[in-house]
DNA sequence: GCAATCCGGACCAAATGGGTCCTATTTCAG
DNA sequence: CTGAAATAGGACCCATTTGGTCCGGATTGC
């Protein structure tokens, strides 16, 4: 379906949460949980997997916490994908390259899929966590998300 | 990783090499098969699937086969993507809607992720399958879909 | 009538991802 | 100095999805 994980959609809820911390101070992972609704241990694991990609800081201890490294302004949604979902590339085909595929001197389509996969990083390149979150009012319901449904086709 | 299937690959090169065939001819499922070195069976089931999403026609019977519904420079990406993966939405909670998440009022995200699948949706919708089959000299020029880099801005 | 072919499913095995839990290690409060 | 709170880093299990195969039925040409 062409879908990324929830783990990502995770990491952009929390990422916003985490945004309302004061200046300098730190959200826990508890808390943050408690605050989104995620599960605890969740949540944990995305701030962990954050953490070691660098887009927020964790402080141990009595007192610790995570933070942001910076404002979510300047935090294209490339980067959180790619460090929860791992690089962006459509077919294993494309980053694997030559040696893998035992039809490869048939297929026609042999490293085509470049020309896709940068088309998609560029979309997403232009797009930010704060562009994600900063809507003016996500409302309390309507349905915003439920008017565009597109025409299904039954695919599987 | 934001991949899609293989079978999207495998419906690609099945596409380019139906082009091959000759006009108003057909081609089999078994020759389709062993032309692309995939399996029988795998490729009867992209075909049967980009059949019911009107991309190839199948005539049945002896000396029947399938056929091209338009040239690949007129079918664009997104469609066979669509036939084979199903809509292209990057999270459930964008086309389930309202309802199903729990966190719903919580959630700072809700509904944010439109923006996001609308710039990817443009992205590949100009992209035909041609190009990805395209002429041995696609090589080094300036693909023409990725030049489309949409302005996105929505929010703020 | 027979053979070749598409059509529409059902079906199973493997891989992937979501989610939980456990054990260090670090840090602050008393 | 001791204990509590929090992150760090894995291991682990289960549900879902996906890749792939197969079978019976319908259709068409010889």
């Amino acid at each position: 379906m062409l879908r990324l994980s929830k783990l990502t959609d995770y990491a952009v809820v929390v990422l916003t949460r985490l945004e309302e911390a004061e200046e300098g101070g730190v959200l826990t992972a508890p808390g943050l949980a408690a605050a989104t609704g995620l599960g605890e241990p969740t949540v944990s694991k995305v701030l962990k997997t954050l953490s070691h990609a660098g887009l927020v800081e964790g402080r141990r201890g009595a007192l610790g916490g995570y933070r942001l490294t910076r404002p979510l302004t300047e935090m294209p949604l490339t980067e959180v994908i790619t460090a929860i979902d791992g690089p962006i590339a459509l077919t294993a085909c494309v980053d694997n390259a030559a040696g893998f595929c035992d039809a490869e001197d048939r297929c026609p389509v042999r490293g085509r899929w470049d020309p896709v996969n940068d088309a998609i990083r560029r979309a997403l390149s232009g797009i930010s966590i704060a562009d994600l979150a900063g809507a003016p009012a996500i409302v309390a319901h309507p349905e915003p998300a439920a008017e565009r449904h597109m025409p299904y086709v039954a695919a599987e």
